[in-house]
DNA sequence: GTCTATACACGGATAGAC
DNA sequence: GTCTATCCGTGTATAGAC
């Protein structure tokens, strides 16, 4: 076939490390298992990547600019803040519904002792950003008055919670796993809800 | 001493055990560690819980409960839902304050594959007793309409996330660890807020 | 580049002395 | 009950043939 077919031995262990390790976690995951599920051999991986380290800082960057979108886009001058955050929780739940591992995956490996070096990756302009829009609608008398920080992380922790906590949605709500994709679409319309009542005036 | 003071090995294991699981986990904790912080050999650690797995799943046990915490207390029929939602938010926040390591122990265990069987130690009625109460005040008028369990799952949310993402607020808006602690402290309120603007009609 | 075989260290678990 | 010594499986990593 075409150039698109041809998956290279590289991409492959990619492929797989990036679902093990997601799975896993760092020092839940064996190069073995990386090795099967790539079809090829232990010894194929650190010919490529050197060591299991070296393999799983190649994931983690990879990952880490997903867990913190650019979002250039939601940056309009012309929106309101209220309109970014929407934008954002509906942008960034759809994200979390094709990458459910994504949240457990990055606060598990931050969270690693001796690892201070996987913070230095994260990207801190985001916050900063949209602090600045909602000052500018404070002052406009388009929003109430709360702590901005506190405001974002809950933002944040509503959209990315219910992903790490699924086993538990799931047991308590008795959903299978269809029916946990359904929560979370109609999640985003819920918690856009939430910020228009403490945000409106 | 008194007997109070008299810590016996098997207090002392357990308490080594506890901050070694709650700080790496499962799989990045080594039975070595847990020596030599409880300060004795290996070999005790197996005389007195002959595997890892067993001392793992002894400390799990005791921990799931503090996640789930009882809290008959809070379900006073004469309170309105608001206000058993206002008692949990202070009454959790301040137990996440005493045990930050606590969400992210549980959420990793419970996410760990081949492992359902954590799943099952789960009680069930905290979620299922704050919704007849949400019902209650639905049918009085008292609150406004929402999906009760999105509504509870995001309570959830906004008091666990901020511990389990420390390093990623500690390292955004450069707090120390006593600067983050106040940040937890003028939580409490702040969520409050959050669920009375969302549910006052 | 890809494989098999193997080195080597580590971690969980046990045997046996005291 | 507590220790030292040791076994044995497992996991990362490398050597070397093809």
């Amino acid at each position: 076939m075409s150039k698109i077919d041809t998956i290279t031995t590289e991409e492959k262990i990619l492929a797989a490390a990036e679902e093990i390790f997601l799975r896993d976690g760092y020092s839940g995951s064996r190069m073995q298992d990386i090795a099967d599920l790539a079809g090829m051999n232990k010894a194929l991986l650190h010919y490529y990547f050197r060591s299991k380290d070296k393999l799983f800082e190649y994931i983690f960057d990879k990952k880490i600019s997903l867990m913190f979108p650019k979002m250039e886009e939601l940056f309009d001058e012309n929106a309101s803040f209220i309109e970014i955050l929407s934008g954002f929780i509906e942008n960034y739940i759809k994200l979390l519904m094709a990458n459910p591992f994504l949240p457990l995956f990055v606060i598990t490996t931050i969270n690693k002792p001796d690892r201070e070096d996987f913070l230095e990756k994260l990207p801190i302009f985001l916050k900063r950003r949209l602090i600045e829009f909602y000052q500018r609608d404070l002052a406009l008398g388009k929003v109430r008055e709360h702590h901005p920080a506190q405001l974002i992380i809950s933002v944040f922790g509503m959209c990315v919670f219910p992903f790490m906590a699924k086993p538990i949605l799931k047991k308590m709500s008795n959903m299978n796993d269809e029916e946990f994709q359904e929560f979370m679409q109609k999640r985003t319309p819920e918690v856009q809800g939430y910020i228009k009542l403490i945000l409106e005036p």
